[in-house]
DNA sequence: CGCGGCTCATACCTGTGGGGTATCACAGGC
DNA sequence: GCCTGTGATACCCCACAGGTATGAGCCGCG
């Protein structure tokens, strides 16, 4: 009658990953028996069937696709409770700072150097993530704050203080007739024939059709174009891993990307709020508005998809 | 070692809320003693202090407070999960659309009727609400699908489809000078000092400093109207409540208020297809951009703030 | 100052149910 | 036919959630 229980909510979410009770009960560390009846019971309080078993497999049903969905947000939030809690109580009271590595360097550096400059400030602990995955990092409650970039990234759920905007800078092979060009257009890079942008894999590990390289790395993107394989457009201050072999072209009608510090709604980590007046403090450009964000972030403008891809921050 | 358990959260919240273990425990439906061992459990589970027991009284830790918020999202997300699924369990197959009472009146009736004469459409119930609720509905998972409005609404977390946008008209008494007026402006309504506007209250009842009149609902908005006493700025099509005392003025510079259909990111009810199909075939300005939006909507712009008094659609 | 009242903690008992092992029932493959 | 692999059943056990009774600190009060 009652709540469901994590408990339950695990046991189920193994079956429905796995489709077989024997290696979820493994998973879970548990014999198949109470499996097979834990989630019996669970389908008797639901009043619904949940999985298909005929013999020679289990599939799950309508509803129990609703529940697979449902679940793993319920158990996220519930585990992301927990991770912020113990963060909170961690006695050594730092702030987890995250960020894709190579990003933002000089920025990172003297927002860094600002904060630590100020009395009171609680330390700052950086950690490094691979492209596009600061939101999870952040949604996980495996860190207090992120540097990320609009409208690059999915800011959604997120309150944002803008840093700096910039534009962006083509990196091409040094050895391209383009490298010689003192600047360039969207379409101008949009379809190089010899130079095909590069293909970020999905959520599921799958990569989209088309003509570009497979990547998933900036190293092995920053590799590529060196080789003369591909080009890519990214923020000015990501130059920072350019190799000899690129040359960086203004961009001159790309969208403008603005490094922005994010961390989740209506979460404030103590400490948080002397970071954030560091961060003013470093802008370089005080505008009238204070650049200050509430908690959802606009996404999938036509813009943001269009930056996403060339960029190469978003998987 | 293992997850939190849904048992553990709600007990903690209920403490939290009540800092009394007796009362908590009442309200669970317990006795007193399982709970202080449960939340003594709880404490050592995350090494860490969550309430100062000091004689007279218990109060909240700075980590008690994280997991306050925390637990409560967590809670929220678990019971959504329960909630959708038993709805997608039950037999009966209709789809809940919720608005609020009053609102988009023959929008929604062609919507409905469109809806209906298609093949294989599924039942709609309609579910009307207060102010502001709609989106706490859908976020419980006590409703499908909903009908709001933008920038008024939040729609932070949200898909959307378009389905009307209009000027908003302000509605003033018509014994009032300014009923006489053919059309006004944002600044001729903002500050009329025998007319200030209403305030609503903020989410935890409290109401914000101001001269207008304290209300908590349309109809007492309405009233005091036609007493004379305060305007409002409200989107044209929710004349449908308009009184004989009331007048209704086009505002020439209010921003446009777009009516969409929302719905959670990512869920997509079983017939929810249908009802967007004939949500398109509806509107009357199909415009290039087929006005579908992705997960986050903006929010807190100053457009937005702006309307979200004077329409009186937020709490 | 002693007394009762309030509140949370401790001690101890009990029963439910989550978890284990052993085994069955059923489908397919050779 | 037998064997293999699957999920379901049957049965046992003990860990732990929950109950009752009581203790212990801190008030306020006469």
């Amino acid at each position: 009658m009652d709540t469901l229980e994590t408990r339950e909510l695990r046991y189920f979410t193994a079956v429905a990953d796995e489709l077989h009770f024997g290696r979820a009960a493994e998973r879970l560390g548990i014999a198949q028996p109470p499996l097979s009846r834990a989630i019996r019971q669970l389908e008797r309080r639901l009043g619904a069937q949940l999985f298909d078993r005929d013999r020679r497999g289990v599939a799950l049903t309508a509803v129990g696709e609703v529940l697979h969905r449902e679940a793993g947000r319920a158990l996220a939030a519930v585990e992301a409770a927990e991770r912020r809690t113990r963060r909170a109580a961690d006695p050594s009271r730092v702030i987890t700072l995250v960020t894709k590595a190579g990003a933002s360097h000089e920025l990172l550096q003297s927002l860094l150097d600002a904060h630590a400059s100020r009395d009171g400030a609680v330390p700052v602990e950086v950690m490094l993530c691979e492209v596009g995955e600061q939101a999870g990092v952040l949604r996980r409650g495996a860190a207090d704050v992120a540097l990320m970039h609009r409208p690059v990234d999915d800011l959604a759920g997120f309150e944002t203080q803008d840093l700096l905007t910039e534009g962006q800078v083509a990196i091409v092979p040094a050895a391209h007739p383009l490298a010689a060009r003192a600047e360039v257009t969207m379409s101008d890079v949009a379809r190089v024939p010899d130079l095909p942008m590069a293909r970020w894999p999905r959520l599921d590990g799958t990569y989209p059709d088309g003509p570009g390289p497979e990547v998933r790395s900036q190293s092995q993107l920053a590799q590529l174009v060196a080789l003369g394989r591909t080009l890519l457009v990214i923020p000015a201050s990501s130059r920072a891993w350019q190799w000899p072999e690129h040359a960086a072209i203004p961009v001159t009608d790309a969208p403008p990307v603005t490094t922005v510090l994010a961390w989740p709604a209506h979460t404030r980590p103590a400490g948080l709020g002397t970071l954030l007046a560091a961060a003013v403090a470093v802008r370089p450009s005080p505008a009238a508005d204070d650049g200050r964000h509430g908690p959802a972030g606009q996404s999938s403008s036509a813009v943001a998809s269009t930056s996403t891809r060339t960029s190469g921050s978003k998987r």
